[in-house]
DNA sequence: CTAATTGGTAACCGCTCGGTTACGGTTTTG
DNA sequence: CAAAACCGTAACCGAGCGGTTACCAATTAG
């Protein structure tokens, strides 16, 4: 199964999103979705076959990752239906760019990411 | 339908290559590919439903076009899975850029597009 | 008017998908 | 060693997908 009939199934999109905050094992992925465990590793075969996790054995666990490489062929179509975005990637060919730092305020970082050590 | 799973068949993503290059017709779609004119017509429907194309109607003949906007939610899941790519978007906030532009051989404008005009 | 072109829909069929329950295998725990 | 935890697989099933052929409506061409 490639990348995109992967990404069809509403579930294996929810799979993704919750690996995408980092590893986890099956039990963990089958208790935060409403399917059973055997559903969630089958789903998880088949993400792996399509090459968007990862997986690694630790004793009797089982650690899956998400793996963006993955995703290559979706960004692939999306760069070919969508030929002319702002720039067209070669635009800063034959460009000097200078940067030069400024102070300024920094924006507060975005606090709205991980985190959650309060629990 | 919605757009994920529109993707999911390799015809539908080749419909929409062709589109890509301006709209067509049912027929053409059809001698274009590999399936028939009724299969086509479902899988167009289906790619109007999930919002990837749009229909005009001229007289007897049906124009089918690309809709770019729908391919959004695509995009906005990459964007989710792929939080921190090279930078993430404010990475250029607080900096000043400045350009100059400079004399240099241009790469052969990408002759590698289209125009089989030969045959 | 008649014929041809264009395109949607209905009916049907084979296959795969996504889910479940039941079971076995391996590794850790007590 | 025995029990529990973790995980994969097999068998099964209902539903939907993707394809075809056959048919009909609408519009254009002659």
């Amino acid at each position: 199964m490639d990348a995109f009939a992967a990404l069809a199934d509403p579930v294996r999109r929810a799979l993704l999103l919750t690996l995408a905050t980092g590893p986890a094992r099956v039990v963990d992925l089958a208790a935060a979705h409403p399917i059973s465990r055997p559903a969630v590793s089958k789903h998880l075969r088949l993400l792996t076959e399509a090459g968007l996790t990862a997986v690694e054995d630790r004793g009797r666990e089982r650690h899956y990752a998400l793996n963006r490489s993955g995703l290559a062929p979706v960004s692939g179509l999306l760069h070919e239906l969508c030929p002319t975005p702002p720039f067209p990637e070669t635009a800063l060919d034959g460009l000097d760019l200078e940067v030069r730092r400024t102070v300024r305020a920094r924006p507060p970082s975005r606090p709205d990411l991980q985190q959650e050590d309060t629990a």
